[in-house]
DNA sequence: CGACCGATTGAAGGTCGTCAAACTACGTGG
DNA sequence: CCACGTAGTTTGACGACCTTCAATCGGTCG
């Protein structure tokens, strides 16, 4: 698969500073002075559904700050079934924990069309020694990683599988800027849910047929999400 | 319920620095000067099984490290119905979440008999303001609470009851220090695996009666770990 | 047009939840 | 000291839900 370039960052400073999610990414503290420090260049990436920003063995060199586009984060069991344990949107960090000095601790796939930045390690650690100013923003990506496990597992890996794609499907209308959301194959959702796709497929039948949910596309769909809620009481 | 205020580490700085656990704490890299920064006392506190530390309304004013003893992080939801996300054991920080501003994410409630160092949050914020040895160590729990989160996705609550509740054994096994093990109640186990107390104690009546278990107390187990991870398979 | 992949639907069987009863451990009070 | 009540555990029976296996459908690509 091949990784389009569609421009480098670095060399003007004016292109973080002009970003439009610039109040999403990590960088968001930063001064000007800070990014003095940066001598590697930070390249905005595109990826087509299906591509791979990085594999779970891969040498552990960038992280990736999502312009737009929803990534999964997928653990391969040796047996070949897998599990996908959280999905990253707009302004998420993917790979944070290789600041840490570990390996990628998951497999990073694109679902949407994906764009994104990719930020080497090493000038993050080097500007998180010089300046403070990472570390809030460090710490509250954390914070809101735990809290979406929290939620992976309250929400969907527990109770019913009517309810955990309701409450899937919930979850990613709020991932949504538009009206619509990006539905994922059943096979994906299975993978979320902890059930098979034949029971993913089945439970997004059903809602369509009551007329709660309308598949546009094969990876679209849209829902009255009042009329969603409802069906969890 | 009354808590016993064993000591008050505040006063004399060779507490800290004299602690059995003091490589595997929060304040393990810190250095005298930043000792002498801090002003609101740290004091020992212990709990009984089914006390609370904190619940997730109460004001975040401290966090908790475990000097021994095991804690669960526990999700309450509007219909009487629980779930159990997470289990601290020593050395880990109950209610990060906090340092980051944030509001109790859970109620926290001690299973075995637990002895925990209570730290005010407002001493944690002081030090880190000013001295950058904290931020590894906040970074490093930050990490493992991910992963953690990623275990309890991926094996404890995937897959059948049985296998949930063998990983879980291991996973109580790998808490422990000594041979034995902490052996929740059935309702918690429950959950923790998103099953009922009633499937939870057939599977652990079967593990006993295959002889790859061997209950004592009411809350203490051993069992053959090779034998157990066999089942697995 | 035919092959292939994913989604859908059906039927059958197994696992787990539900409801209920019996059992155990433990603490209280007669 | 024993009787009794309570709470948690265990066990059984039954039914619901979900998985499994299989067939069909629909769309895409060569």
């Amino acid at each position: 698969m091949k990784i389009e370039v569609i421009n480098e960052v670095w060399g003007e400073l004016s292109k973080c500073e002009l970003c439009g999610i610039r109040d999403l990414v990590l960088f968001a503290d930063l001064k000007e002075e800070d990014f003095r420090l940066i001598h590697q260049p930070i390249v905005d990436l595109h990826f087509k559904p299906l591509q791979s920003l990085y594999r779970s063995d891969d040498s552990p060199d960038f992280v990736y700050t999502i312009r737009s586009g929803l990534v999964k984060l997928v653990n391969y069991s040796s047996d070949g079934r897998y599990r996908i344990v959280r999905l990253l949107g707009k302004g998420d960090l993917v790979g944070i924990e290789v600041l840490s000095g570990q390996p990628y601790a998951h497999s990073a796939e694109a679902l949407e069309p994906l764009a994104v930045c990719r930020i080497p390690v090493s000038e993050v650690l080097r500007i998180n020694q010089d300046s403070p100013r990472l570390h809030e923003q460090m710490l509250a990506r954390w914070q809101k990683i735990s809290s979406d496990a929290d939620y992976w597992i309250t929400e969907l890996s527990t109770g019913q599988a009517r309810q955990r794609v309701i409450h899937l499907l919930l979850h990613l209308a709020s991932l949504s800027d538009r009206d619509d959301f990006f539905l994922p194959s059943r096979e994906d959702m299975g993978a979320m849910l902890a059930i098979t796709t034949e029971t993913a497929s089945r439970m997004i039948s059903a809602l369509r047929s009551e007329g709660v949910l309308q598949v546009q596309d094969k990876s679209r769909a849209s829902a009255n999400l009042e009329q969603l809620r409802a069906l969890l009481t």
